[in-house]
DNA sequence: CCAAAAGTGTTGAAGTTACACCCATGC
DNA sequence: GCATGGGTGTAACTTCAACACTTTTGG
């Protein structure tokens, strides 16, 4: 009765990835769009995921499922936690669809959810080869996804919040060069409300972690703003030691 | 080949449980002490843990994994997230133990990981008759663990601490009444780094959630404290709304 | 010259830190 | 009366929130 388990798919234990993206206006997410399932439903949109092999391990299964989707590596992944009600199959649709995908699909699972940030730029499904099915939406737009795929989008945009409050993970999301108004925008975005502008600025100047690349925007109707980038050596630094103060 | 679901044991999915108590001096994790295995290793302790069954979710099994070693309900619980590399069984004792109490020793497992607070005085396994070779140990103490407990430990109170610069949750491990000093010391043990006494004093008593009790210790050999009480619906308030301004 | 976003300082209020002495009790 | 922990206030400093005008560019 032993059981070769290397290399298997586990029919009990998936992963679930929300990856966010910035389009320098608003957050948004890439979402699977399952077509002909529950047509008229925004239920339609499902989070990329899979069931994980036995031999990896649960990182390394969403660093895959990210890959397979989208073709990017190095990706800024953190976990958000365990989700899974016995009844999370509770739609027609969801049951439908499974059928079509998994072997067991009747099997109890348990999902891992990750959050991931993408330089959206990095990714566009409908210029791209890779494109199967995926696209961003915005963040906010979202009302109903497959499964408890909905709670999981919740529960990772909290998580953002949270996370982005401590450190400056927000880069991920950015452009190599970007300006401080983007910055800014994409603060508001994650946290859901205005700051204050000149606050804003004086507050992340002062975290030290941006490099003045002296360079402008250039074709702007408008004053040109500056470019900055982020400095990775005093990132690593605040990172490993933690900083003081930095809530907003 | 319709596999039957319903109230089986998932060989693939656990939940892990590391239960804090504070004993007024400093913080305790219950550990079931494995005995005979191998005998000189700390990590002859393992965190309480049990597979899930395939009609609960993952809180109801957390609850009943709780409930079957203390006999407790009600107990204040949240999860950290999921764990389980491939390789988490590499010690020999380990898997020797897993042979003795799983039907399917070999399968890939991931686990859960909670941690909850409860009142000490509520389950001392000592003078219980629930005891099974269930003891409390102080956390600092702990340095190896079965599996991969030990990361959940050290995850568990990077997470307890976290929890605890945003919501009073530390109330779960004490008395009904209490004095500010005991309070001031659990502050004290969970953020394992000193607080100055008055300060502590002034912002505690700010967040209006004490109730003071008029009511002093007794049979001390020193000026006799006050005690406290604990506002729960200030506290349920306070959850709610959220709150600006606490942090240690 | 107009529209649009960039960029810049100050002030009052609130919060944080650091610090030392007297008090009430049991023995 | 002494050892032990309980209880209290203030001053210097830092941080936070609120707020309005000038600048530079493209069209």
């Amino acid at each position: 009765m032993e059981k070769k388990i290397v290399s298997e798919l586990n029919p009990n234990v998936s992963v679930d990835c929300v990856i966010f993206g910035f389009d320098l206006e608003k957050l948004n997410v890439l979402v699977i769009d399952r077509g002909e399932i529950a047509v008229e439903s925004s239920s339609r949109l499902a989070l990329p995921g899979n069931l994980i092999y036995n031999n990896e391990n649960l990182d390394q299964a969403a660093y895959r499922v990210l890959e397979e989707l989208t073709g990017l590596t190095n990706i800024y992944l953190e976990q958000i936690g365990a989700f899974g009600d016995p009844n999370r199959i509770c739609k027609e649709a969801d049951k439908v669809w499974l059928q079509s995908i998994r072997a067991e699909p009747e099997a109890r699972v348990i999902t891992v959810a990750y959050f991931s940030l993408v330089k959206m730029e990095d990714y566009m499904p409908h210029a791209s080869s890779f494109a199967k099915n995926a696209e961003w939406v915005p963040a906010n737009d979202i009302t109903d996804l497959a499964f408890d795929h909905f709670d999981i989008l919740q529960g990772a945009k909290f998580n953002l919040k949270q996370k982005i409050k401590i450190q400056p993970i927000g880069f991920n999301l950015l452009p190599e060069k970007f300006t401080l108004s983007q910055l800014h925008k994409l603060y508001e975005s994650i946290l859901d409300k205005p700051l204050d502008k000149r606050n804003f600025r004086r507050k992340i100047q002062k975290l030290d972690i941006l490099t003045n690349l002296n360079e402008k925007q250039a074709g702007v109707p408008h004053k040109p703003s500056e470019l900055y980038k982020f400095n990775e050596a005093k990132y690593q630094d605040i990172i490993q030691n933690g900083y003081n103060n930095f809530g907003f």
